[in-house]
DNA sequence: TATTAAATGTGGACTATGTCAACTAAAGGA
DNA sequence: TCCTTTAGTTGACATAGTCCACATTTAATA
């Protein structure tokens, strides 16, 4: 692959840690991490949601991610529902606290990108949204 | 905006947290840190670097950039010249043992690019690096 | 079926990363 | 001169993440 290419896709990379830098510090208007917030919206998507998925998704320690959900439960954003099937899984839903505050975090993280894309016009954000489907598309078939 | 752009954002945005994710937990092969090894980097590009401009690049607080540099200092990766014009000022430079490594971490990184591109057409990877540099140069131009 | 392997989750101990506030020292104004 | 700003450091602390050992349960297979 051609020396420049890889510049500039690393120049993106660069680029594209200061912006999620930037968001991922800004969640925090609720008491909550990003991880926090990550996971309540991924088990929120989810049906029949486990531990397990949460740490292969977001790739994040067992044990670690065990503390969280114990953390999340303990203050009643998630509960766990043993599996009838497998004993092993806890099934994690969100308590109606837990949706109210992911929805609080959705208010706000729209906020952020309307913030982020203030003063470009509606055809430059359409760019970028194609950019990003495309990255993403091409990226998303060919790895993850 | 569009609630629907919102959408498809906030999914590039979780996408490309997985990407970088990934990457940056694979600098590890050698025994630096993600922020050590931009830190590196940083140096190398400037010139008369000092710990403010990395503090402000990066996005990180001085106290702990101060603890960092004093680390790379001892392990020999990085010297301090305290300016002669204004004495509160340390410009930075890489010691020979920091360029090698970040020789090494970029010949790593460049593997890693690689990697994630493997199997893609030229036409594709070339449609993936216009779309990246869309999106830097609108955000930007708009925000950084 | 008996045995082994793999999956799921937990807990203890630890390290790494990051934050806050107080401080020194120098430089730049008014 | 006195006040403010900039640059950097230190101590104390808080948060985040890692590693390893373990218990249980299920799946695989000889």
């Amino acid at each position: 692959m051609d020396k420049e290419i890889i510049y500039d896709i690393r120049q993106f990379n660069r680029f594209y840690t200061k912006v999620l830098g930037l968001f991922n510090n800004q969640i925090l208007d609720t008491d909550y991490s990003l991880t926090e917030a990550r996971i309540l919206f991924e088990i929120s998507e989810r049906t029949e949601c486990i531990a397990n998925n949460l740490v292969q998704e977001l790739n994040i320690d067992r044990s670690y991610m065990s503390r969280i959900l114990r953390k999340l439960e303990r203050e009643d954003l998630i509960k766990k529902k043993s599996s009838t099937i497998d004993s092993r899984k806890n099934f994690l839903f969100l308590t109606k606290k837990g949706e109210e505050l992911l929805g609080k975090i959705n208010i706000q993280s729209d906020e952020q990108i309307n913030q982020l894309f203030n003063g470009l016009s509606d055809s430059e954000i359409n760019e970028i949204r194609i950019s990003m489907m495309i990255i993403k598309e091409k990226l998303d078939k060919n790895k993850f």
